[in-house]
RNA sequence: GUCCCCUUCGUCUAACGGUUAGGACACCGGCUUUUCAAGCCGGCAAUACGGGUUCGAUUCCCGUAGGGGAUGCCA
């Protein structure tokens, strides 16, 4: 109760599409902030202006509201410490440059980066060896010469030789970093947009954020970050660093892996709550044995930042799919519903009085054979293929399924004799039920003197278009006597 | 090159220094039977390697190997 507020944020740059990791790092914010009653933050960091852009901002957006990742503040949600873009910050960030600037804790850099790579080549070193330093100790007459050429400076932060930085990581624990492997970082660039590095420490302190939470990647920047508070005189936020999440070759996910953002996700029939549900799985568990299909309260009931680990981990489509049809199958009868109408109305399906089935609106009957099929979803996209031949005639026969059930003249037969039963047995006026024709196909059998079996594959081709498909009596009600009929007759007609 | 991190079944993971190393996905088999799913039951399968410390290491330390990250005026 006396704890300050805690407070965490997703700050995503949009320079591309909500990304899976990044995705599951806002997830792991997002559950804590929920967890704790706390506050979650969304902030756009686009101070990169070549980089940034609308779409992918707007594409971030949907992502995290696909996800159903809603935030306390930032874009579109208010709140006290905006605004929530860095674009627009800039005079914020000058500020504390320049306090920074009259502390002689900065020095202006005339380095172009073609410059430190070429000295540190001809040192014999790698070209990525880091900064050198060679600004460090500028004269105010070397100063003006360079001035005098022309150049425009960027501005790096000065940081100590020796001894270490460290801080207690809340995934990793203590972190320690040898200063003299730290070089000075630029932290206000030529075009007067201040690096990641500095506004990541500006905003974070000024939004008060608690608990730094983020991508592994971001490990070895935090203790340049923690010099950035030192020179502020501010006290930094806990670190916790999120592991990797690799593709399958434990490769770093790449869209060579497949889909990597979760908007393509969307596309592929996942359902925001299995993504969730999957995302949170990776680099976190509940601990123990038991089951790991979660409803989003239950997740966040069972989230706990001391349970992350700090392994990578890899993308795994099965688990997804399977955590995928678990969340269908215990789908809410009227939320199924409301995701397959449209599906409908897309193809213009619905019910005809004619067919005589037990049910008296589209909706009625879509929730029949929703409820009869039950269990046997395990993705959105295949549903219209599932239920198609409810609500249509042009449903697809399988060649192979056709051709092992109802290409024998003696099935043709049985099949007319069984329609025949059928529209015998089946009231003319009325929907007929599963026993009316359970006893017609058995008698029939009987009759013919074979096993129900037999009659039963080939009515389920030639009604469903394929070798599986629910109880076929159960099937049979909810088309109707008059298309069962019909179907039975048109496969012996073939 | 330098700095940092990671390593338990194929994959995600669990395990106060003492467990027959547990669960989940996938896979295999069985039950059921009106097919396919589902479901239930069962099975296969792991502590990367080498040294320590310890009565006892998956667990602590060191090294090796493999993988990842950083080393940007990208974030």
């Amino acid at each position: 109760m006396s704890d300050p507020k805690i407070r965490v944020r997703f700050a995503p740059s949009p320079t591309g599409f909500l990304h899976v990791g990044g995705a599951r790092t806002a997830l792991f914010n997002w559950l804590y902030a929920r967890k704790v009653g706390g506050e979650f933050v969304l902030r756009i960091e686009d101070t990169d202006q070549e980089r940034s852009t609308e779409e992918s901002y707007a594409a971030i957006l949907r992502g995290m509201e696909w996800l159903g990742l809603d935030w306390d503040e930032g874009p579109g949600a208010g709140g006290d410490c905006g605004p929530y873009l860095q674009s627009e910050r800039l005079d914020i960030y000058r500020e504390h440059i320049d306090a920074l600037r009259t502390d002689g804790k900065l020095y202006p850099c005339y380095c172009t980066s073609e410059e430190i790579k070429g000295r540190n080549l001809a040192k014999g070193e790698d070209a990525f060896a880091g900064y050198d330093g060679h600004c460090r100790e500028l004269t105010t007459e070397q100063r003006s010469a360079y001035e005098a050429e022309g150049r425009d400076p960027s501005w790096r932060l000065r940081t100590p030789d020796q001894d270490s930085t460290f801080w207690y990581d809340i995934v990793y624990d203590k972190k320690e970093f040898p200063n003299s492997s730290l070089t000075d970082r630029v932290v206000l660039k030529k075009d007067g947009f201040p690096t990641y590095n500095f506004a990541v420490v500006v905003d974070d302190h000024l939004m008060g954020i608690s608990h730094c939470l983020r991508g592994d990647d971001h490990v070895s920047n935090t203790p340049f970050q923690i010099h950035v508070y030192q020179a502020l005189g501010w006290t930094p936020p806990k670190f916790g660093h999120m592991p990797m999440i690799l593709g399958p070759d434990r490769k770093r996910l790449s869209k060579r892996h497949g889909a990597t953002s979760v908007e393509e996700f969307a596309g592929m029939g996942y359902l925001p709550d299995a993504m969730v549900n999957y995302l949170a799985l990776l680099g976190w568990s509940a601990g123990g044995s038991g089951d790991e299909v979660f409803a989003r309260t239950e997740l966040i009931k069972k989230f706990s930042l001391k349970k992350v680990n700090s392994s990578p981990a890899a993308f795994d489509y099965d688990k997804l799919n399977h955590i995928n049809a678990q969340h269908l199958k215990r789908l809410e009868p009227a939320g199924r519903l409301r995701l397959v109408e449209p599906m409908l109305a897309e193809r213009g399906w619905e019910l005809d009085p004619a067919w005589l089935v037990p049910a008296a609106t589209t909706s009625d009957y879509l929730g029949r054979v929703l409820n009869l099929l039950g269990g046997r979803f395990s993705n959105l996209l295949r549903v219209p293929e599932q239920i198609g031949f409810f609500f249509s005639d042009d449903f697809a026969v399988e060649a192979e399924a056709s051709a092992e059930h109802l290409a024998g003249e003696e099935t043709k037969t049985w099949l007319t004799g069984l329609a025949a039963k059928i529209e015998a047995a089946a009231p003319v006026d009325q929907a007929a039920s599963v026993e009316i024709y359970d006893e017609a196909v058995r008698a029939f059998a009987e009759e013919l003197d074979i096993k129900a079996g037999d009659l039963i594959h080939p009515c389920r081709v030639a009604l469903t278009g394929t070798t599986r498909s629910a109880g076929i009596f159960e099937v049979m009600e909810l088309i109707g006597a008059p298309r069962t009929v019909a179907r039975l007759r048109g496969a012996a007609a073939q």
